[in-house]
DNA sequence: CCTACGTTTCAAGCATGGTCGAAGCAATTC
DNA sequence: GAATTGCTTCGACCATGCTTGAAACGTAGG
């Protein structure tokens, strides 16, 4: 058997100056403090729109659509439990973050 | 004798769940196409404006606008040799770019 | 069923940032 | 010092994205 992974393209392969098709869309989503505050709060596990939504201080639509732009992006993912709606940051979220940047990171990596 | 370095704070150290004054910042220097382009490509090494600009379909001033964002952000520095002027990745950029993500990093970090 | 709650969508303002054309400035060459 | 090269700044336009208010949706409870 055979395992198919899709692998993303962070740069153009035939120009690795380039940003690959989705590079700056992701960062263009974390580039937003209340899109930078969501994701940081689910770094520690998923949360419901209701409690993200007591810890910052805008309307619920508002914050919806902030949370939209996150999902298109692909950096997180929504369950439905009951009338709530959880929201998980995406296993490969903080992977994709890293290779979306334009400059290799430090040996060693860092931790911020 | 004392040395006083300055340390950048990424995040609010009150609530590490906001963004520091320049997390988002840097983030939105990143997240535009040519500042990607331009910032991989000085990954290598210091270039000219000239040799950057052979390198993207823009005009010269519009160049000049995107070196402007990435010099205000702290990324790059500049020096002028005879009529050229010669940009750098700032020694820090790495760090503060990675410092600057919602997530904290993968265990052993990750090469793009 | 009808209401209440949590969340999303829609359509319309508004602000911001990227783009363009023209002019300006610093350093070299003639 | 006049002209040229390399780069930057200025002002105005235009597109995009964030914000807002109102309405719609699915789910649970009376």
């Amino acid at each position: 058997m055979v395992e198919a992974i899709q692998i993303e393209v962070s740069r153009d392969p035939a120009d690795p100056t380039l940003p690959g098709p989705t590079a700056v869309a992701l960062l263009q989503a974390v580039a937003d403090p209340i899109r930078w505050g969501v994701l940081a709060r689910l770094a520690d596990g998923p949360h419901c729109v209701c409690d993200l939504q007591s810890h910052v201080p805008i309307a619920a639509n508002l914050l919806s659509y902030h949370l939209r732009v996150l999902r298109d992006a692909g950096l997180v993912v929504t369950s439905r439990r009951g009338r709530w709606v959880d929201y998980t940051l995406a296993p490969d979220a903080r992977m994709r973050l890293c290779a979306a940047l334009p400059l290799p990171l430090p040996e060693g990596g860092i931790r911020p």
